[in-house]
DNA sequence: TCATCCACGC
DNA sequence: GACGTACGTGGATGAT
């Protein structure tokens, strides 16, 4: 087999790359747009060419030898963004961890290191292909080699030979350099001959072949300019040929042989794409798609299998964690646990555990330090067999949530293998997924990868703790997420009481009006469907019954909502259509929904609160969602009634932050206005509504109001114009000047959001108030929606994410003082500014105080904060 | 099983 | 001008 030999412009893809990519950052703040762009690149390469040599080839220094014939050759250059070269020693690491050889010559380019090797590969007989995204390159096109140029991007390439190269630019590959030194080239600062472009010097090259003999033939030449141009700049033209030709025998001090790839180092590329960041390629690292192969080959582990837990087993710091197959870890069955220590790695079985005293000492002992990985998970799963947990000092969950919340996945496999430690499967390999998923048969494969687990929470807690330091954000983990875990894990364990004879009472009622309201729309459609089909009821309303299609999807006519809003009145169908979708969403999520989730033995409902998924640090809440229970529409908030404290002669008691994200725009923003009105305790839409339209408090239109609270939410929210457009019902244009007119009633959030959109820029991320981070690699895209949107979120996420910190810590303080006072009142939910709690009815008036005492001094800001407390004897009273 | 549409909350 | 536009969860449908 002949050999195949790939040389690569390292500079040109690079900067290809770097172009092409948003700037992307991995966990350490540190660019790699590029060295991914580059990363995919080659992979594919190698996958698709199977090369037996490769070489990558980049520029040396400043200056070069066409310096010395002209020393304004790549003159007016932009100089490298200091976020590419930055990149380029990391890159030279991604190419050693590749086994790929790298080089690079003090005054020569790139292109000439490319240029002297593929000659003499040539000469050895070799296929050689080059890559590059530069067409000057396409001088060194012939029978035996190849030269690919990136079109657009980086992973869009055309592939010259002579004949593409003869089809695509009608010239042969000799007359690459003829060609430019006709054209020139704008960024090279090669000058070229004036008023010839591709064009001309196209047509001159197929008339007269070569630079030299167009000039012996001049007189020929037709076009008075033309022809006075060219003899006018005959030495530029000569010398721009001089410059634009590849030296093909540069003094290298390598050879083709040196170039000879042997593939890469498997484990070494890992531990690499793992401190990049670069989870999405690890498994285009082959070796990885034979995930069985690899799983054999894990280095095998020292661990015992406990059979009775004496106390002895707990000497030191221990990692621990129990697994579970499924998500619901309120109800699912436990599959076993793990500790590691200093002592060793050990598989506890849950019976084992479960029923010892040394454990439960152990567990409750706050003294006996934990890690551990989902604090709350832990807490809740122990607190089902009756035990609780005491010193969890390091949660591996909530640290890898706050030093990236963009990363979609948080477990622990996919943790390790970010931070470079592979010695462990991902749970669908072992367990399987979907309906197949399951404990495999080999009960050592299960236990020992439970083990695994375990022992890189141990491992890793000390490279995570270093990162957060870095972040500064050690205290936004020990001080705020971890206590807050065993506060919700708590609320969870606890459940809420559902009265569910109440939503089957309200269902009945429900599905009679629905199968009325069913049977009406069918009448006026003067047919039967399937009205919970869009697809179906598209056709009815616009093309049977001839309404104005005012959206469509992807699939047809939208039927949404603010559709359906416009064409009311147009036909009687439209109302009892959006009452049947209103109807129908209780009946189906809220209803039979929440019904579905009651737990049969307390006749409660336990939600989890996701607290390591959104990004802005809010919690969210499934199985089911109670973040989203009706309270707009009355019908819906009936719903609330439902839910009832868990004793009887308790109340339900609602505490909730007035405006809270303003407040936070107040305070951040240090906008006197905005802080005075606060102060004062004025209404905040009125005030906004004065300050925008000018008007006086008594002129103030309710229509006003609404377009000012619209513009208010809107900031909270961070929407666009377009946003702000669709909620106010008016053109994006009148959005626009609405928001222009806000910004110019408080110059100091105009401020805020030009200031954080350009620190953004800077640092690539932006803070809370207690430092948690969000990482904006959009931000600098040349996309302008895409660009616009990071910006939005620049603007919105300081303020959203911490409303989201000081309700925590309300949460957190208000937990400890419950307990401290020793009351029977408890928290139950959080919705985003709101907190639920259930308490005996003599304890309400001093817990009224005691909530909006705890929640109004969370934290310290330039405007004071404001909760209103309510109660009653259901959710829904407690308005 | 997955994508799409729709709708609820903050 | 840029064509997709706050964050989530969940149900129903229909194609795979």
């Amino acid at each position: 087999m002949s050999n195949k030999l790939i040389l690569i412009d390292g500079n040109s893809i690079a900067y290809r790359a770097f172009f092409a990519l948003p700037l992307l950052n991995n966990d350490k703040g540190v660019y790699t747009n590029a060295v991914y762009g580059f990363t995919t690149m080659l992979l594919r390469i190698l996958e698709e060419e199977k090369p037996s040599h490769v070489l990558v080839a980049f520029d040396a220094g400043k200056t070069t030898f066409r310096h010395e014939t002209y020393k304004e050759y790549k003159g007016g250059r932009q100089k490298t963004p200091p976020e590419l070269s930055e990149q380029f020693p990391l890159l030279r690491e991604l190419l050693d961890a590749f086994q790929i050889k790298h080089y690079q010559l003090e005054n020569f380019e790139a292109d000439d290191i490319i240029g002297t090797i593929s000659k003499q590969a040539k000469q050895d007989g070799w296929n050689v292909k080059v890559i590059s995204g530069d067409k000057d390159l396409l001088q060194l096109v012939s029978e035996k080699i190849d030269v690919s140029v990136t079109k657009k991007g980086i992973s869009d390439v055309m592939n010259y030979t002579p004949d593409t190269l003869k089809e695509d630019m009608e010239i042969s590959p000799d007359q690459v350099i003829d060609l430019k030194a006709l054209m020139g080239d704008k960024s090279d600062n090669i000058p070229g001959v004036p008023g010839v472009g591709q064009k001309t010097a196209v047509k001159l090259l197929k008339e007269y072949q070569t630079l030299e003999n167009l000039y012996d033939h001049l007189d020929e030449v037709s076009g008075k300019k033309l022809k006075e141009n060219l003899t006018n700049h005959k030495d530029d033209a000569f010398m721009s040929k001089d410059l634009a030709t590849i030296n093909q025998s540069s003094p290298i001090e390598i050879s083709v042989k040196d170039t000879l790839y042997d593939g890469y180092d498997a484990t070494n590329l890992r531990n690499l794409f793992g401190e990049l960041g670069f989870s999405s390629l690890m498994g285009r690292i082959s070796g990885d798609e034979e995930a069985d192969v690899e799983s054999t080959t894990l280095e095998a582990i020292d661990f015992e299998k406990i059979e009775s837990i004496s106390e002895d087993l707990f000497t030191g710091v221990a990692a621990f964690d129990i697994e579970i197959l499924e998500e619901n870890y309120h109800r699912e069955q436990m599959i076993g646990a793990s500790l590691v220590n200093e002592k060793g790695k050990f598989f506890i079985p849950i019976d084992v555990f479960k029923e010892s005293t040394a454990f439960k000492r152990w567990a409750e002992d706050s003294s006996k330090k934990k890690y551990v990985f989902d604090a709350k998970k832990i807490t809740v799963l122990l607190n089902r067999f009756e035990i609780g947990i005491e010193g969890i000092s390091f949660d591996l969950l909530l640290a890898s949530y706050l030093i990236n919340p963009s990363e979609n996945n948080h477990d622990i496999p996919a943790i390790s293998h970010r931070f470079g430690k592979t010695a462990i499967q991902f749970d669908d390999e072992v367990y399987g997924k979907g309906a197949k998923k399951g404990l495999p048969d080999e009960e050592d494969k299960w236990i020992e990868h439970i083990v695994r687990k375990t022992t890189m929470i141990y491992e890793l807690k000390k490279q995570m703790e270093d990162e957060l330091e870095g972040n500064k954000q050690l205290d936004l983990l020990y001080e705020l997420e971890l206590p807050l875990a065993l506060v919700l894990g708590e609320m969870e364990a606890r459940g809420v009481k559902v009265d569910s004879s109440r939503l089957v009472e309200m269902g009945k009622e429900l599905t009679e009006r629905l199968k009325v309201l069913e049977e009406e729309v069918y009448e006026l459609a003067g047919e039967k469907f399937n009205l919970n089909s869009p697809k179906q009821l598209g056709p009815i309303l616009f093309e049977k019954l001839e309404l104005p299609a005012i959206k469509k999807t992807k699939t047809g006519y939208s039927t949404s909502a603010d559709v359906l809003e416009q064409l009311q009145g147009k036909h009687p169908i439209i109302e009892k259509i959006l009452l049947y979708r209103q109807l129908k969403k209780l009946d189906s999520t809220y209803i039979a929904g929440l019904l579905r989730e009651v737990f049969k033995q307390d006749e409660k409902i336990h939600t989890r609160f996701n607290q390591a998924l959104t990004q802005t640090g809010r919690l969210s809440s499934i199985d089911p969602n109670l973040q989203n229970i009706p309270i707009r529409i009355e019908e819906g908030r009936k719903i609330r009634q439902a839910f009832i404290p868990s004793k009887a002669g308790w109340k339900m008691l609602a505490a909730d932050y007035s405006q809270i994200e303003l407040r936070v725009l107040a305070h951040i923003a240090e906008d006197e206005k905005l802080q005075a009105a606060f102060q004062q305790d004025k209404d905040i839409h009125t005030q906004t509504a004065m300050d925008v339209f000018h008007v006086s408090e008594k002129d103030v239109t309710s229509n006003m109001r609404r377009q000012a609270k619209a513009v208010n939410f809107g900031i909270v929210y961070g929407i666009s114009d377009y946003g702000l457009s669709q909620s106010l019902g008016i053109t994006r244009k009148e959005a626009k000047k609405f928001i222009e007119r806000y910004l110019e009633s408080y110059p100091s959030v105009r401020d805020y959001m030009k200031d954080i959109v350009a620190k953004a820029k800077q640092d690539g991320f932006v803070t809370t108030i207690m430092n948690r981070r969000r990482y904006l690699p959009d931000i600098t895209s040349r996309n302008f929606n895409v660009r616009s949107f990071a910006e939005r979120t620049a603007m919105n996420t300081p303020i959203q994410g911490s409303a989201a910190d000081i309700i925590k810590l309300a949460m957190i303080e208000l937990d400890r003082r419950l307990k401290e006072a020793e009351v029977k009142a408890r928290l139950l939910l959080q919705v985003h500014d709101e907190l639920i709690l259930e308490v005996p009815e003599e304890e309400v008036d001093k817990i009224s105080d005691l909530v909006a005492e705890v929640m109004e001094n969370a934290i310290e800001l330039s405007v004071p904060l404001k909760v209103d407390v309510s109660h009653g004897d259901t959710w829904y009273d407690a308005k």
